[in-house]
RNA sequence: GUCUCCCUCGUCUAGUGGUUAGGACAUCGGGUUUUCAUCCCGACAACGCGGGUUCGAUCCCCGCGGGAGAUGCCA
């Protein structure tokens, strides 16, 4: 029998981390048993429902490269696959289930329900949960109710007696009490539209999806899902349950974690790669040892037995890790156009590009690759070339080892060896030599020459390599700062 | 409160009835280097606890402890 698997987000947010890794995970297990990714979208809350949200849906799985086999926009025999398009459905199934008299109407207003709920709260009862109120009206109750107009929900009747237990692939079995599940969960609201439960059960019936694959949070959901399918009389699908990705602190990873929306690591400039790479670790692994992946190896490697159990906590310092590695194996060209957007949107160059910036960006890219862990790193590394904003405290020219008077001499010698040889078109190396030769007569260290130097320059202690800023400012700049600099340390 | 699930270095994980319990990130130290970074080398660091079963348990069983999730006209 083919793969059926899906992902089902419901569009009241940004994609996450945790919501991203349920779609790899399934479009992986799909893609490695030849079997079909299906996207289907559950807008059935209406309250929390966006646009922005949809929308930062498709854009964060086309970032990411993962295409849908069926859903949205590319159709499918199941279609449609957007929820709020398959309204009268589930209106159809929940009344098929009242007529088998698996489901009833249930009349309570929210105000009751919520006074149920603080009398269980204070009364510290063990039963929690819907009473049961509207469990046996009579038809000509029901009538009467909706003769004044009220709106029923309609509520699935959960036997008292008994258990249910499903299989699930990682876990094994999960029994629950019957009892214990969820008294009477309400499977068509008032307004229509139906709840997760059942249009999700709904869906994944009538999409013939094979295995369920989502977060653990859904395990305790599992037996009432499972009293679904059998209230239809459905065959019931494999059940794979993930394991939470989780923050710092060991609960459910969140905003307060840091970043978790992936859109906001793609404009701090992570690569899809890394995300992609990184958050497949978080929970899964090859044989333990392998860390690099490729989307396309994974398409081909990932397993369900590489699935661990336990939650995971998302460590964003690895994942920066990944990116940096990513960053470095990346070609050249492409981390110029990459890297173009940060400084655009710095004001450092323009958009569009002139040729010359183009250039110049080209000639970025080597020295800036091996130290950017995110691509958003380039616009501190690459300030000095576009604004100017002078070093004016000498004790930040001093380097370790050297004073002010050494430091001024070495920067009015070290110019003036620097500056002729460039203009002479003399090797580094050459000039490298001469400048440690001062150190050494000076009596400091290497750096004593390169530091102050290198601050006039790059305005910065913390710099790209010397020669590499040189050639990107330009022989006429760099003579400029090193002379103010000089002047400076002439100052009294 | 009730129910369900989980438990190997700080973190992600590998692993086995007998191993020096392996790898990676992080951290720390060292080397390369004009700074930073990269790169290389090294160090630190774990089987939650208590009972059993066994010649022997990290591994099997039970209990405890800890953690998480669920308990909505949210998903």
């Amino acid at each position: 029998m083919e793969v059926r698997v899906r992902y089902a987000p419901s569009p009241t947010g940004l994609q996450h981390i945790g919501g991203i890794r349920t779609a790899l995970f399934n479009y992986f297990f799909a893609r490695a048993n030849g079997g079909k990714f299906i996207l289907r979208v559950e807008d059935t809350d209406r309250e929390r429902y966006s646009d922005e949200s949809l929308e930062d849906l498709y854009s964060t799985l086309e970032w990411l490269g993962i295409k849908w086999d069926e859903g949205p926009v590319v159709g499918g025999p199941c279609g449609p696959y957007i929820q709020s398009e398959r309204f009268d459905l589930y209106k159809k199934y929940a009344e098929e289930l009242v007529e088998k008299g698996k489901a009833y109407y249930c009349f309570c207003t929210p105000e009751r329900l919520e006074e149920v709920r603080k009398q269980q709260v204070e009364s510290k009862s063990e039963y929690q949960g819907y009473d049961r109120h509207c469990a046996h009206l009579s038809d000509s109750e029901i009538k009467e109710y909706l003769r004044q107009g009220i709106k029923p929900v309609i509520r699935l009747r959960v036997p008292t007696e008994g258990k249910t237990t499903f299989h699930d692939i990682l876990m094994g079995d999960i029994t629950r009490r019957n009892r214990d599940v969820s008294p009477d969960p309400i499977l068509l609201k008032s307004d229509g539209f139906p709840t997760y439960h059942l249009a999700n059960v709904v869906d994944d019936h009538l999409m013939g999806i094979t295995h369920i694959m989502r977060a653990q949070e859904w395990i305790p959901s599992g037996p009432l899902h499972v009293l679904l399918y059998e209230a239809f009389g459905w065959e019931i699908p494999q059940y794979c349950h993930l394991p939470m990705v989780m923050g710092k602190d060991g609960q459910k990873l969140s905003k307060r974690h840091g970043s978790t929306a992936v859109r906001d690591f793609r404009a701090k400039g992570y690569l899809p790669e890394a995300i992609i790479n990184y958050v497949t670790l978080v929970g899964w692994s090859l044989d333990g040892s392998t860390e690099f992946f490729s989307k396309e190896e994974l398409e081909k490697c990932f397993t369900m037995e590489g699935i661990h159990k336990a939650p995971a906590v998302f460590d964003y310092k690895k994942l920066d890790w990944f990116n940096g590695q990513y960053i470095r194996q990346a070609d050249d060209s492409r981390l110029a156009s990459l890297i173009t957007p940060y400084l655009q949107e710095a004001g450092y160059v323009k958009n569009p590009l002139s040729a010359e910036d183009a250039d110049l960006i080209s000639k970025i890219v080597p020295p800036v690759k091996e130290r950017m862990k995110v691509l958003s790193d380039v616009v501190p590394l690459t300030a000095f070339l576009f604004e100017d904003k002078p070093v004016t405290d000498k004790a930040v020219y001093v380097a370790k080892g050297s004073d002010e008077e050494k430091t001024g001499e070495a920067l009015q010698r070290g110019s003036d060896i620097l500056l002729s040889g460039l203009k002479n078109g003399e090797k580094e190396e050459s000039i490298e030599e001469k400048l440690t030769a001062l150190s050494q007569e000076l009596g400091i260290k290497v750096n004593g020459v390169f530091q102050p130097i290198r601050v006039a320059i790059t305005n910065s202690t913390v710099s790209l390599p010397l020669f590499d800023s040189i050639r990107l400012l330009g022989i006429d700049e760099t003579e400029k700062r090193l002379m103010r600099a000089v002047k400076l340390f002439e100052e009294n």
